[in-house]
Order: structure tokens, then sequence, then C-alpha cells
DNA sequence: ATTGAGATTATT
DNA sequence: ATAATCTCAATC
């Protein structure tokens, strides 16, 4: 009985509807921003799984997007895993205190990626209340990029890198999102980005109460 | 070697 | 408004 919670986990990541490399290595990161809503991100970390609907996403355009830590072809040794081929993590300290975790797309040596700003809690929201030090459920446990990567357990220096196919961190095919539940505006946080600050690349699940209350720019 | 700003959040 | 506090690029 002991091994029961690992071997359903580990039974579930097989039959279940992980996306599939070919879902993460095409090259329209915007289109994989939004099609990302409604999928379900999921988390396996110290033997607690934990999950959540992906309601609020934001696409980093690599190279020709001010706005992107791959802005101009620029490489260090944080963002080295942005220049991986799509379907790993890239998750990156901000301030110091915050994890942020991102979906790395299209092909190897293009640093597209996906960060994913808020989640819908589904499973094991009492093993993210526990690592959030909360007692209550209210949407500051996973509305907003720091947030969530804390709820889940995600860290950069343990999670930067891993194979959005393996059995730690991915993600599940789960709600069908017509266009017309979908709202794009502008990132958040990113006005040093000059005229790139515009983009529509922000996208979010129409009155959901999940999205973070972060302020456009 | 030092400094300032950053894809944020909780508290004052 | 501000503190918390890691990384990176620019400046000294």
């Amino acid at each position: 009985m002991r091994n029961c919670g690992q071997f359903w986990v580990l039974t579930m990541a097989k039959l279940s509807r992980k996306l599939p490399l070919s879902f993460y290595r095409r090259p329209d990161v915007v289109q994989i921003a939004k099609e990302l809503l409604g999928k379900k991100l999921v988390s396996f970390v110290d033997g607690q799984l934990t999950s959540g609907l992906i309601v609020e996403t934001e696409a980093y355009a690599g190279s020709t997007d001010r706005a992107s830590h791959g802005y101009g072809g620029r490489r260090t040794a944080r963002n080295e895993m942005l220049y991986q081929a799509g379907g790993v993590a890239y998750v990156y300290l901000c301030y110091g205190i915050h994890h942020l975790f991102n979906v790395v797309t299209n092909e190897a040596g293009i640093p597209h990626a996906v960060l994913i700003r808020a989640i819908q809690p589904e499973e094991g929201i009492e093993y993210m209340l526990r690592r959030a030090g909360k007692q209550q459920l209210d949407y500051s446990l996973t509305a907003g990029p720091g947030a969530l990567s804390r709820a889940l357990g995600i860290h950069y220096r343990q999670h930067n890198g891993v194979k959005l196919t393996g059995n730690l961190i991915w993600i599940e095919d789960a709600l069908s999102v017509p266009d017309t539940e979908v709202v794009a505006t502008t990132r958040v946080g990113v006005a040093y980005a000059q005229e790139d600050a515009w983009l529509p690349y922000r996208f979010y699940l129409r009155d959901n109460p999940w999205v973070s209350k972060a302020k456009g720019l």
C-alpha cells in the first residue's frame, strides 16, 4: 500500500493526455501560448501530485522580442535552456525570490518560450497550501507566476531544463477552449521592452477569477 | 569591484 | 510605497 501513490501517479502519467513533443516544437510561440490555456499543468515533486488548469500565459518570441531573455541572441548561464529544443522547462529566479516557470518551444537554437502566469488549482490543493504556508484557499495561491511555482513546488535549481515529457513536470490536454473565451492583451512588467511592450502576447481565460491581478505594462 | 534594474509578491 | 535578494550587463 505504501507505494500505491507512486504507482498510480506513474500509471496515470503513462495513460494521461500528456502533450507530445510535436506540440512544443512548432514555430508559432504566440499560437502555442494561446493553445496552452485550458491545459492542465501537473507537478510530481517530493512525492506530491499537484496540478491546475492554465488560465494565463505570455509568449516570449526570442531573438526578435525585446522583452525576451533571448533578445538579440543573448545567451547566458541563466537562459541556456531557452536554446534547447521545445518541450523542456525554463525556470529562472526573478527579483532574487520568485521562480518563474516557462515552457520552451520551437527547435533547438531558437529561444522561444511561454511564461505560465496563473493556474486554477485542481489536484493536491492541500499540498499547495502547505508549500505556500497558507491555511485558507484563495486566489493568491496560484494567481501569478511566482505564486504558481511555489504551489507546485517548482524550483529553478531543481527544475530548470526538466523534460515536459517526463514524470516530474508535464502538461496534459484538458479543456477545449473556444477563441471567444480567450482575451489577448499586453504583457505584464515589460515596460523596458519599448515598442515590443505593446505586442498582444498575453492571453487569459475571460472572467476566470484565477487570472493574476497584475496591471498591464 | 560596484551598481541598478528586472517576465514579483507580501507587507507597511 | 517598499523590502526581499539572485543574475546580468554596464560602468568604474
